[in-house]
DNA sequence: AACGTAGTACTACAGCTGGAGTGGTGTCAA
DNA sequence: TTGACACCACTCCAGCTGTAGTACTACGTT
């Protein structure tokens, strides 16, 4: 029988992304859930009928995580709305994402599982596009300069920084990364 | 005993490169290996000490084979220098690593774990930069616009285009993928 | 030409690890 | 009392590793 406990099932999601990030895709296994979340063993047996269930959920549930807090966007609505505010905003964004490292590697994992896990890749895909599509709805909507190419484009090169940042470090120094998303708000946003 | 036989090595590793696409690191294992490269079933053993080993080997691999031959760089070199002839280089260029697809695959397994492994990271983070500085020396030296600011940019974008073609192709439509190449030169590159 | 040697290919094995799943019992609440 | 869940323990199983043992090939020596 699958378990209903609402609440353990998202602890042991939460779980798996912690997995999952620190141990990989190789260490992703239903014991060692357990144990992340510290509950017995054989639990997240009983709570996911398979492995795919198990990672799709976890998919679903880093997009929740990675959402900006109440504050952090009601401080964004009342920012000015300047280039150079535009790119300090970029910043913390990136550092926002960096900051939930265990989210984000995880989701890459996710990715790569996506390539044989069809189930997977539909959830994946829709949380992107809706991500998408609400930062380009976001930004109009905001009045801030450029148009949805131009999120688009700063959201590419965004998120290979983080990725960057997050898995070889050393690549860029910290200074070139603030310089970097300047330089790309500057000149995709700003370049109209 | 560690053998020697390069020929061998490198079908292992280049089998390797294929396993870790295919199968992700979950899948990698010495005998997976030598089941991929049609090896008796211990070769890998025998060639690679342990685990880390291999995928610090396969990581340099992967790098030589993303070089684009001889014939499409003097391709490159006997090419215009206009802004759209530009665009259409940076499209080849997706194709050409998106055709590789198991080797950037592999690739971001690889730093997924590199990650956990310093020995893999040191490699992969000289290769990158390596990769990167000869990028921008290249293009400076082609006297085609755009400054190291620019290619950096340009290739931060591009290298997530690539990630969400080959994990999520269903994000973009092939279409969208030409319109974002040409949008980011036109307004990476050429907006000095 | 015969022989020896070194390095490699191949086969097979034996041990081991670690995960999966499940049945049974305890516990709590309706 | 009953149902759902937590917890624990146990068994089964699959797959990986490393290596010992043997055969083969190439090459150099005498």
């Amino acid at each position: 029988m699958v378990r209903r406990n609402d609440q353990r099932r998202a602890a042991l999601v939460d779980a798996a992304i912690e997995v999952l990030a620190r141990e990989g895709a190789r260490g992703l296994t239903f014991r060692a859930v357990d144990a992340e979340a510290a509950v017995p063993a054989g639990t997240a047996s009983n709570y996911f009928g398979s492995r795919d269930d198990l990672l799709t959920q976890a998919g679903a549930r880093v997009y929740e995580r990675l959402q900006p807090d109440e504050a952090t966007i009601a401080r964004q609505r009342a920012a000015g709305r300047d280039r150079e505010t535009y790119a300090e905003l970029m910043r913390e964004l990136v550092s926002r994402v960096a900051a939930f490292r265990t989210g984000y590697l995880a989701l890459l994992e996710l990715r790569l599982e996506a390539t044989r896990r069809p189930e997977l890749r539909k959830v994946l895909t829709e949380r992107v596009r809706a991500d998408l599509d609400a930062n380009v709805a976001y930004h109009e909507e905001s009045g801030l300069p450029g148009d949805a190419t131009a999120v688009k484009l700063l959201i590419l090169a965004l998120n290979w920084l983080i990725v960057e940042q997050l898995t070889l470090p050393d690549v860029f120094t910290e200074a070139e990364r603030d310089q970097l998303v300047a330089a790309a708000v500057e000149r995709i946003v700003a370049a109209e």
